[in-house]
DNA sequence: AAGATGAGTGGTAATTATTACTGATACACT
DNA sequence: AGTGTATCAGTAATAATTACCACTCATCTT
C-alpha cells in the first residue's frame, strides 16, 4: 500500500485497517467485513478481500494461512506463533520466542531457498473446555 | 480404520492408500484421485475424499493443513516438518529434528490444552529457482 | 474548470475445494 | 436366499474466494 505511489488511501482501507487493528482475534475476511460494515454498509465483500489481499501483499499486514477452512488476518505485523483451537476454530497469539536461527539450519539442509517458518500449535481453548465440562 | 470393527477395507481404501504410500510429495485429494484412477478407473472423488478425511481420524494417514488452497495427506505419520514453495505450492518433508518440549512450553503460558504443533517453512524450491534464473 | 485517465468500488457471476445426498452395490450374518 | 448396513459412484449443494464489469471518484492536464 505504500509500495506504489499510485495506490490511495481510500475511506474503505483505511477503516478496513482501522478495525483490523482494533482487535487481536484474527478475523477472517468475512469477520473483517461484517465489523466494517458497521461503519461502511454499503461496502462489498469484494472489496474487504482485494484491500486485505493487497495490504498483505505489500506488508503492513499479516495473512495467515492456518488451518481451517479460511485465511485469517493480523494486524500485528512482527513475527510471532498462533495456537488454533481445534473446537472452535479460533486462534490466538501465544507468546513463545521467535526462533529465528531455525531458518538457517532449515536453509542448510535442504535444497529450498528459505524464507520464513510459522508454528501453529493445536489444542482446545479454554471456553470449549469449559463447555466440554458443562456436558459432562 | 481399524477402529471400528465395522469398518470394512474395501479394495477403494486399500488402493487410497497403497498410491498414497507410494508417493512423498503430500498429495491433495484431486491428485490422489488421478494416481487411484489409473487402478480404479471408476472410483469418485467423493470416495477418495471421504476415506482420506476417515483415515486422517483414525490416524492412519496425516491430513496436513498447510497453506494454500488445498489439504493435503501424507502416509508418514510420525511427527516431522514441512516446506511449502510460494511458487508452485509443492510440500517437503523437512529434517528438523520435531521439538517434543514446544508444546510443553506452550501449555504453560497459553489458556491452552495444548495438543500438538506444527512447524510449516516457506521458501522457493530449487525447480522454481532454477526457472527463475533461466528468465533471467 | 472541463475533460481525460485510471485506480478503486459495489454488485454479481464464476470458480475452486469440499461436503452432502441418493439410489445402487456388496459384504456379513442369519 | 434374505435382511441389514457399510460403502460406493455420481451428482447436487455449499463455502470460500476470485474474477468481472459498469460506474464512481481522485488526480492530472490542458
Amino acid at each position: 500500500m505504500q509500495l506504489t505511489p499510485e495506490m490511495r488511501l481510500t475511506t474503505q482501507r483505511q477503516i478496513i485497517l482501522e478495525e483490523l487493528g482494533k482487535v487481536t482475534s484474527h478475523p477472517t475476511a468475512n469477520e473483517v467485513y461484517d465489523m466494517v460494515r458497521k461503519r461502511l454498509p454499503r461496502i462489498g465483500l469484494g472489496t474487504v478481500y482485494r484491500n486485505l489481499e493487497l495490504m498483505s501483499e505489500t506488508g503492513i499486514i499479516l495473512k495467515l494461512e492456518v488451518g481451517g477452512t479460511q485465511k485469517r488476518f493480523d494486524a500485528t505485523i512482527d513475527p510471532h506463533y498462533h495456537i488454533r483451537c481445534l473446537s472452535c476454530g479460533k486462534v490466538d497469539d501465544i507468546e513463545i520466542p521467535v526462533m529465528e536461527d531455525i531458518n538457517k539450519t532449515a536453509a542448510d539442509i535442504s535444497k529450498y531457498q528459505v524464507l520464513g517458518h510459522h508454528i501453529e500449535f493445536s489444542g482446545i481453548c479454554s471456553e470449549c473446555n469449559d463447555n466440554a465440562q458443562a456436558v459432562n
